[in-house]
DNA sequence: GTTAATTTTTAGGTTTGTCTAAACTTTTTG
DNA sequence: CAAAAAGTTTAGACAAACCTAAAAATTAAC
């Protein structure tokens, strides 16, 4: 069973999907802010979702993804992310530029289309922020990678995902020199704000903030 | 000025491009008939491309696309045979199969994202079905094939040009085993209905239509 | 050169996805 | 635990892109 839904829909179960990681039971305001759109477009939608069985939703309590609606999501971010492997790794687009154009393309075509680009581009098993990307079943191979702002002080750590892909998010990035891969090692935590004191590239020290060291990911090296 | 236009837009500039290119002025009905559509959907948005400026139109005597509407409708076409060529060079898509493809992914994303394709592909310069691709600038490099239904008696041939892409017309090709690059000899053009007597691959002999034939364009080898 | 046939346009309606403003629940707070 | 605040839903509107049915303009036919 393999209906089609329309981008807007696909675009409304993937946010749920990202929602749903972080909290278990997502709110009207939390999808109306990561969607721009005001919450009683949000009720419209849910309804329509909810009719179609792709979520389950009462009124006031919020809603989660049904099975099916956790299928197509998954999908989508399959599609979302070869597509910035592919523009990235073939295209050579800067790995900071190829969110919007994903956001585009991860609507288009059909299953044969993206199992294809896949297979082309050699099944890759990550995107360039370092997320992981579905296999053609849907399953997730997950990263056992933590944030920066819980990293152990004095250890060398490597960047390998970014989990913030908004353009201000990515313009602090650039500026600091601060990219997949980029070796750092936090050298003090301030109990006051959760900021780092942070040597990057065992280089020069550098400061960063509680939010934006919880969107950068790091491994031991 | 590059503004935005919506898929529907481009998608009425592109067919009227096409249309302009075998009659001067275009009617409503054989817009109507190539979009799928009613005459009155195809007024409707004769109005809104009009005050946009994209066409020259009066009311009851047809309409043709202004320099703009031109580059536009280019662009479009430009888009549409770079991404037939990467599927079918690059996805290992059959010939017949990316026409409908390419159909959604010509509307996506930015004048770079083609450039860049365009550029990974190596500049190509003609798609899977023989039809010259414009250049960045929006330059076409037309192909001098002519028709099979014009071409002369006994002479070596080379299909280098299909020029219907619908799905009923790729499945006579198919099933006669004609594709671009198939060598190909009239014998006989029957003066009643205009049919040819052909000999394919120099091996075996099949008789082809006068509406089949046009669409099938060739070179001499 | 009227009448008939064809083509095109207008008028009014539908669906999808959005919006604002008002009403209604739930949660928080003194 | 009642009143205020916060969050959510309903009601009604709007734009885009279609549609059908009827009216108007053009073209063809006798």
């Amino acid at each position: 069973m393999h209906l089609n839904y329309s981008h807007s829909e696909e675009n409304y179960l993937k946010t749920i999907f990202h929602l749903q990681l972080e909290n278990q039971v997502v709110t009207t305001n939390a999808l109306a802010e990561k969607l721009n759109a005001r919450p009683a477009s949000i009720t419209d939608m849910m309804k329509k979702l909810s009719a179609k069985k792709l979520l389950n939703y009462k009124p006031y309590y919020g809603f989660s993804l049904s099975a099916e609606g956790k299928r197509v999501a998954i999908d989508i971010i399959r599609r979302h992310r070869l597509w910035e492997f592919f523009l990235s790794e073939k295209l050579k687009f800067g790995w900071d530029e190829v969110h919007v154009l994903a956001e585009e393309l991860e609507h288009v075509g059909s299953k044969k289309l993206i199992d294809k680009l896949d297979e082309y581009l050699g099944f890759p098993r990550f995107d360039p922020h370092g997320d992981p990307i579905p296999d053609s079943r849907g399953k997730i191979n997950p990263r056992h990678v933590s944030p920066l702002s819980e990293a152990p002080l004095n250890c060398p750590l490597k960047i390998s995902r970014i989990s913030n892909q908004s353009h201000e998010f990515l313009d602090v990035l650039r500026h600091k020199g601060l990219a997949i891969g980029t070796q750092l090692e936090v050298k003090k935590r301030f109990d006051f704000d959760g900021a780092l004191q942070v040597k990057i590239k065992a280089a020069h020290l550098d400061t960063l903030s509680e939010p934006l060291a919880k969107h950068i990911h790091v491994k031991k090296v």
